[in-house]
DNA sequence: ACCGCCGGGTGCC
DNA sequence: ACCGCCGGGTGCC
């Protein structure tokens, strides 16, 4: 917490605790298991750094000592506590007349008054060196007008006890150990125990905790089962767990309750965690995290929420245009005659060309026209009308009201949103709320495609959504524009770059209806520049979409309650003192309020989930085989070379104690062992590591190293930000990072920069840049052109497929590009019509692959060549009912996830997939590693003993390599 | 009276 | 603060 205090301390006393100070670690811990089962050893191996990290983590503290203070100066401040309430110390060094001044204040950050000052100059010193965090908590006197008492508990890291105590001494004070820890907090006295070392946390049993976590999303359901029909609007008749989410989420957004663990006592409302209480009743949380499993329908369901529950359950009022029902192409129509002659105001489409049907429907200010009113009441009407065969009974005078609402409003405010267009307010209705309108949707670039596709999809033809693209360079920056859209989408990226040039971000001016995050996950980072992004933004509803919320670890939850603005959850010592502690630890109750929390926002069903008895979808049946490859005698031989060749390297690490440290290089031996299995012309040139040589030498080594790196295929991420390396750059210390990311740790750490991998000193000038795709060496795909042992066992499988029924569409995925490539080859010479989708194409010709392949048309590619990481969780594969893995990943999630796109809802075959794999080589260790992993997988909840794991690693490679 | 005692003023950091 | 502390007023009882 050590940013996290520098940076509220900096601030005035009045707001000590502001939620958009906390705490932004220098680099992310990263845990076992990645949410988007792309985990990588480097990630890993950052998990098992010493040192983890400089913020004292929650799970890397033990209690120190504890010790009675008093607050004072109580009369002088608002702030109020009550009995047992927790309270947070912040350093106050600009206080005028005490620069060890030490702020006390209550979960919503105001101040209560401060640390009497005797105690408050041992604590300033122990706060400043980061030595220890402390906790207070008011056991009673909370009602006293001057001073009160307050209890004190410092965490910190084991081998800063002493010196902690040791300053104490040295104004006379003397921490006791207390069991208790707290009036509201339980904590094990471990450090009594004489186990205090390294082992922070003693959890529940693995069994426990699993049960535990099961049961989260079990019980969640009962209450859950309501179903609600959508808005005439919605073309795709929902399924029933699909009505049923939208039931949920419409009532989310419609509810008038007090947020999780608020109480309503005496004309106070009281948060029975912290025992906060606030005359204010606490601001309603609107919205949650639909947490379905892929596949379920998340974007169909939101779609149907975003036309159906404008306010109150009415639908929102559309316009009616002419043409059929059907959902199609017609509606270009639409758009095209709406082209406002505004240059400046047209939302004039991006031009790609499988979007452009989608760019129509995105519309201009000027779409609420100067006959709008009229022409939108008919419409209106007459879905009011249609609507009484559904669910939804609109009765008239209601529907009336809602109308007037938008359309009277959008008279007036429709001429000054041309004009006067950066008022934040939508022009289609200022009044009673906030007279927000639109939605804005976030997604990963690879799912954007999808969100337009399904819109187009599901929305009838006849009813004008205004959807609008926000994306490319063309992209309208208009206020007045994007507020009176029905639907902003874009992508993180755009948003982040657009948050990054602080001068502008006109996303961040709308006052939006509804915020959406699809694959809300990837904001977990709080220090990713898009996480602070998607918090800076206003929103009167917010969700977050994610098959995978908190599959990961504890830790990913909390962005998650500060997006939603979940108090007090949205700051991170609450998070850290309430939830992620306790639950580290193992404290039941810290398990039994994260249930509550999480069951009180979250949907979560999975394919299995039964409702009432009956299972929520029927999917066709999956089955997986695994087809052993023999390498011919020529394959076996230089597999055994590289082998041998690096086993000595790895041993040699071995001798000398330095795996970790190496691991660039243990990467890049174990990656040519893999590509050795699948063919041989993927086995790329490589240095062995020496003594660092000239300066000129050690550069051409870590290019080699990390164009090894980025074409391997393996699923590197920067470590810093989890996601794909943007301008990449390696360290001399060899490890890739993301420029932006990596240089922020070096601005931020200056001198002392360590590598947040290895920690080795780094240095701006010291990085390397990928010099890009360099002219490759194509000769795989050349004249000479050769088959491998892998390359001919899926060959003849899809031969005989082919001969069997040629209708059956097969993906064919590898981690390496340059393994598809080769593939090309015999594809082109069988007369495979194949497409291709891997991570370096763009938008539109991964939107163009997709479609391709999606067609079912005679003539139509029945093979995909894919490459394992590109496009993740979201993309639609279902035409496809083959599957082949051609190498093991390391993480059989991301097997699975690939495996998922095409075993989905919409899936009407059985699925078969097959995985290839060499004998006697890396693959079968890994395999036997992958189910070691899922193992841990199920533990990883647990409290995590570094130690073990970073053995377990170890433990890895040597069963890699055999050594 | 260079003390003690009384009682009003006052009070975070 | 129904305290402690400070400092001015005061001075046997």
């Amino acid at each position: 917490m050590q940013s996290a205090n520098k940076s509220t301390s900096a601030r005035t006393s009045a707001h000590p605790l502001n939620p958009s100070t906390s705490a932004l670690p220098r680099y992310a811990f990263i845990d076992f298991m990645d949410v988007g089962g792309t985990v990588t050893i480097s990630q890993e191996i950052a998990n098992l750094t010493e040192d983890g990290g400089q913020e004292l983590e929650a799970e890397e503290s033990v209690q120190i000592g504890s010790i009675q203070g008093s607050v004072v100066g109580l009369r002088y401040y608002t702030g109020m506590v009550n009995k047992g309430e927790m309270v947070s110390l912040v350093r106050e060094p600009q206080n005028p007349y005490d620069r060890n001044a030490v702020v006390v204040a209550n979960v919503y950050g105001s101040q209560v008054g401060h640390i009497k000052k005797e105690l408050a100059a041992p604590m300033a010193y122990i706060m400043d060196n980061n030595l220890a965090r402390v906790e207070g908590v008011v056991p009673f006197g909370n009602t006293n007008k001057f001073t009160m008492p307050v209890h004190l508990t410092f965490w910190g890291k084991e081998e800063k006890r002493e010196a902690v105590h040791n300053q104490m001494k040295r104004y006379g004070f003397r921490l006791g150990s207390d069991l208790k820890g707290g009036a509201t907090q339980t904590s094990s006295g471990r450090d009594l125990l004489g186990l205090s070392s390294k082992i922070s946390a003693i959890p529940l049993t693995v069994e426990e905790l699993k049960n535990a976590f099961d049961k989260l999303f079990d019980d969640l359901m009962e209450d859950k089962t309501r179903e609600m029909e959508p808005a005439e609007a919605v073309f795709t008749p929902l399924l029933p767990h699909q009505k049923q989410a939208l039931s949920w989420m419409t009532s989310r957004e419609n509810n008038n309750d007090l947020p999780p663990f608020w109480e309503e006592k005496n004309g106070l409302y009281f948060n029975v965690l912290t025992n906060f209480a606030v005359k204010e009743r606490p601001e309603k949380v609107l919205g949650g995290i639909l947490a379905d499993d892929m596949g379920l329908g998340k974007t169909l369901t939101t779609i149907a929420l975003i036309v159906s529950n404008f306010h109150n359950g009415k639908p929102l009022p559309l316009e009616q245009c002419e043409g059929s029902s059907m959902p199609s192409t017609t509606r270009k129509k639409a758009g095209s005659k709406e082209k406002s002659g505004d240059p400046e105001e047209s939302g004039e489409p991006v031009g790609s060309s499988p979007l452009k049907r989608l760019h129509a429907i995105s519309a201009t200010a000027d779409t609420i026209d100067e006959d709008a009113p009229q022409k939108k009441a008919k419409t209106t009407k007459k879905t009011a009308k249609k609507s009484k065969k559904g669910a939804v009974l609109l009765d008239d005078v209601d529907f009336a009201a809602a109308l007037e609402c938008t359309s009277s409003q959008a008279v007036p405010a429709k001429k000054s949103a041309k004009k006067s267009s950066g008022t934040g307010k939508g022009p289609s209705g200022a009044g009673g709320g906030s007279g927000a309108r639109a939605t804005l949707i976030l997604c990963p670039l690879s799912v954007l495609s999808n969100w337009l596709d399904q819109f187009e999809q599901h929305i009838r033809a006849d009813v004008t959504l205004k959807v609008y693209l926000y994306y490319g360079p063309e992209r309208s920056r208009s206020v007045g524009l994007l507020s009176g859209q029905d639907v902003v989408l874009t992508t993180y990226n755009v948003l982040s770059s657009d948050f990054g040039n602080k001068a502008s971000s006109p996303l961040h001016k709308v006052n939006w209806l509804r915020v959406v995050l699809d694959e809300g996950h990837v904001i977990r980072n709080p220090s990713a520049l898009q996480s602070k992004a998607v918090l800076g933004l206003q929103s009167e509803r917010r969700w977050i979409l994610s098959g995978t919320p908190i599959q990961n670890s504890l830790k990913d939850l909390y962005m998650l309650m500060s997006f939603l603005k979940l108090k007090p959850f949205d700051v991170k010592e609450w998070w850290n003192r309430i939830i992620q502690r306790p639950v580290t630890m193992g404290d039941r109750f810290g398990l039994k309020n994260l249930q509550a929390l999480v069951k009180g926002i979250t949907l979560r069903r999975t394919k299995n989930s039964k409702v009432s008895g009956r299972a929520l979808v029927q999917l066709p049946a999956r089955r997986v085989f695994v087809q052993h490859v023999t390498l011919s005698e020529e394959e076996r031989e230089e597999y055994e070379e590289v082998k041998r060749e690096g086993r000595n390297i790895v041993g040699s690490y071995f001798q000398e104690g330095t795996v970790m440290t190496n691991y660039a290089d243990v990467l890049a031996i174990l990656v040519r062992l893999r590509q050795c299995c699948c063919h041989p012309s993927l086995v790329g040139k490589y240095t062995v590591a020496g003594d660092l040589g000239t300066p000129g030498e050690l550069r051409e080594r870590l290019i080699n190293k990390i164009t090894l790196v980025l074409n391997s295929g393996s699923d590197e991420e920067c470590a810093i930000c989890l996601e794909s390396l943007r301008q990449p750059v390696i360290t001399y210390c060899a490890h890739v990072y993301c420029r932006p990311c990596i240089c922020e740790v070096i601005r931020s750490e200056k001198e002392q920069a360590k590598c947040p991998l290895c920690r080795a000193q780094i240095k701006t000038k010291e990085l390397v840049e990928y010099p890009g795709e360099e002219v490759e060496a194509r000769s795989a795909t050349g004249e000479n052109w050769q088959s491998s042992s892998k390359v001919d066992a899926l060959m003849s499988n899809l031969l005989k497929l082919r001969n069997e029924d040629p209708t059956v569409k097969s993906l064919v995925v590898s981690q390496f590009t340059r393994f598809l490539d080769v593939l090309e080859v015999p594809l082109r010479e069988y007369g495979f019509s194949f497409t291709r989708l891997d991570g370096s194409m763009n938008q539109k010709t991964r939107a163009k692959a997709i479609q391709d392949f999606q067609d079912s048309s005679p003539g139509s590619p029945t093979i995909m060549l894919l490459s394992l990481k590109a496009g993740g969780v979201g993309l639609n594969l279902t035409a496809a009912s083959r599957v082949f893995l051609m190498d093991p990943a390391w993480n059989p999630a991301a097997e699975d996830q690939c495996v998922d796109r095409c075993h989905r809802l919409g899936q009407t075959r059985d699925v078969v997939i097959t995985k290839f794999i060499v004998k006697d080589s890396v693959e079968e260790n890994m395999v036997k590693i992958q189910k070691k992993k899922q193992e841990l997988v199920e533990k990883a909840f647990g409290g995590k003993n570094t130690q073990n794991l970073k053995q377990a690693r170890i433990d890895e490679i040597r069963t890699l390599m055999e050594i």
